[in-house]
DNA sequence: CTGTTAGCGCGTTCAG
DNA sequence: CTGAACGCGCTAACAG
């Protein structure tokens, strides 16, 4: 009767007013709090009274406002930042983090970071949505993420990058292994004189893989190894490179690329521009094992990330650090492993 | 002096508190309204005043809190369904429709819809959040969704799927229009018996690819045709359908393939398992122009979907219903383009 | 153009 | 276990 405020109700513009928790209380009969309460798993309530504010809000078709609840407690929101969206590795990757999250009642706020915006500057963006939690699929990982990390206090776990600074929670697979790995598949099937072909500089994944891979080819007395820039990891940049290889005096007879889309790029370069023979004449290996890998037109053998594992990890690690914020960090490194298949199965 | 409640001032566990409004306001020697036109771009104020207020806001490194912002005004996010992780065809897409939201200033809801959770869910679930809009991107369009995105009144564009209803907004490419591309550039070719693998049933895009294929062929006198199905837009799939038609005793010697991840399965299902030579033996056909589709290995003819348009015509026609919320829904159809490579080259 | 003030929708004290 | 009242950080309405 008296609300002066009620000039402009029918207009056609006036944006639908949600139904708010006093609306259900009034409705039920109770109290605000008693709503509030009810919608909250962990509040104390009695059964009857939820149950009474449940039909009252099915009945008005209540949905509590999440942006409201978030100002105070939790925002419900789990950013992930990504930088390589060229890459198929990371859909399926992608498409777990967040059924994953959806799975504890959150949501994500995916953040692509391209060139137009340094990772810090994301971060700090990230921040402004108040998330409970913040996933990191970098590469590359510069210290002044990790600073801008910690000074903020909300859980980070980077993904897929191993920790040279354990001040911050990483989950990743361990790269030097996958490199040894790799020199122990290509000696064994036969090939002398490998090359291995790198992807992005400064990112820890492959400078690792470079690590382990020579070290254990020196171990096992093999020096006619090369080392070739490949760039980013992609198609063309591993089709590119590998021609550049071949342009050399010293052609290798097997190739180790960074990751399986340069190989696959490489695969290419081999067969439909320099004419040879896989496995024959050059055997072909690469890391992460995506699903191009096992197509039968390229059936690349290659080093597996246990993904699902580290998936699973991450979000157990996040969440924990969630519900509990004085955690200390810690770094996860799980074991890959090889896949065999035709690209290096010389002899047969 | 009096503040009775700061008694767990220094305890570890405390959440860092965020600098606020008040804060910035104090130290500026301002109000805080001026503060929040200092960070509202459309807020009238004076060019010092905001200067003043942004020195503070640096010097304390205020950010922001956008959940408190989401509670009146907009929420600067932007939700995105997304139904098909294992397509690669999604990962570019995805990339563009975020990187465009965040030049906007808004960020990216990210949800996925799985089968664990129906899209109605996930179009109410999405609302918890006072999204300022909505994009969803499904093959498939139940009209339960359409009433959901209807009754709503945040803005919702469909994105890669054609309207049969026109009470909300659509932008796809000409489904109908690349069925008939590909007939022509079949029958073109010197082929005389193609078969159409079909996509998802019931997704439009499959259903209007068929339809166009099979009356411009009929048009053309061509009357050898068959249609099978295909199940999912995957590479086994496209694979194990290509295998089930060659052993029909009516072997056709072209295909068209409801999208080009399906076309890819079936190019290695017919070299690797069938021993044909493709484009002599068989014309493979695709519709997408995912990277793949150009590598050297498929060398994939194909309908190529003018991505970059539909997702720049998505942004324009959703940033326009959310500016003005009482805009008519409107279906923007973009046509698409034939794209020649090896796959369909019989002649040469 | 600027400051003051009253909510936004909800969680969370604090009494009962 | 329940309800009343306050405050979160910010924007919007109004007044100067």
């Amino acid at each position: 009767m008296d609300k002066p405020t009620q000039l402009t109700t029918n207009s056609p513009a006036v944006k639908k007013r949600r139904v708010t928790v006093v609306e259900v209380a009034e409705a039920a009969g109770v109290s605000v709090s008693a709503v509030s309460r009810a919608f909250n798993p962990e509040a104390s309530i009695s059964r009857p009274l939820r149950e009474k504010v449940f039909k009252a809000a099915a009945a008005l078709n209540y949905k509590p406002n999440r942006m409201a609840r978030g100002i105070k407690s939790r925002s419900s929101l789990v950013g992930i930042l990504m930088t390589d969206f060229n890459n198929p590795f990371y859909l399926p990757i992608l498409s777990r983090f967040t059924s994953e999250i959806q799975k504890r009642d959150c949501h994500s706020l995916l953040i692509n970071v391209n060139s137009d915006m340094d990772i810090q500057e994301a971060v700090e963006l990230v921040m402004e949505y108040n998330v409970d939690g913040l996933i990191i699929t970098s590469a590359s990982l510069p210290q002044q993420l990790v600073d801008a990390c910690r000074s903020q206090n909300t859980p980070v776990v980077i993904f897929g990058r191993d920790s040279s600074d354990n001040s911050v929670t990483v989950v990743s697979c361990d790269n030097v292994l996958a490199g040894r790995m790799a020199a122990d598949m290509l000696l064994d099937a036969g090939y002398m004189r490998p090359a291995f072909v790198a992807g992005p500089i400064g990112t820890s994944a492959t400078v690792d893989r470079q690590r382990g891979f020579i070290s254990r080819l020196m171990e096992r007395g093999c020096n006619q190894w090369q080392v070739v820039e490949g760039g980013e990891f992609s198609y063309d940049a591993g089709y590119d490179a590998t021609l550049r290889v071949f342009k050399n005096s010293e052609r290798p007879d097997a190739l180790f690329y960074a990751d399986d889309i340069m190989a696959c790029g490489g695969m290419d370069a081999l067969r439909y521009e320099l004419a040879l023979k896989i496995p024959q004449d050059v055997g072909v290996l690469g890391v992460d094992d995506i699903r191009l890998a096992k197509s039968r037109s390229y059936n690349l053998s290659t080093i597996r990330q246990p993904n699902e594992e580290m998936i699973q990890s991450t979000m157990d690690v996040l969440f924990e650090h969630i519900s509990n914020p004085n955690l200390p960090p810690q770094s996860i490194t799980l074991p890959c492993e090889p896949v065999l298949r035709g690209s290096t199965q010389k002899h047969r």
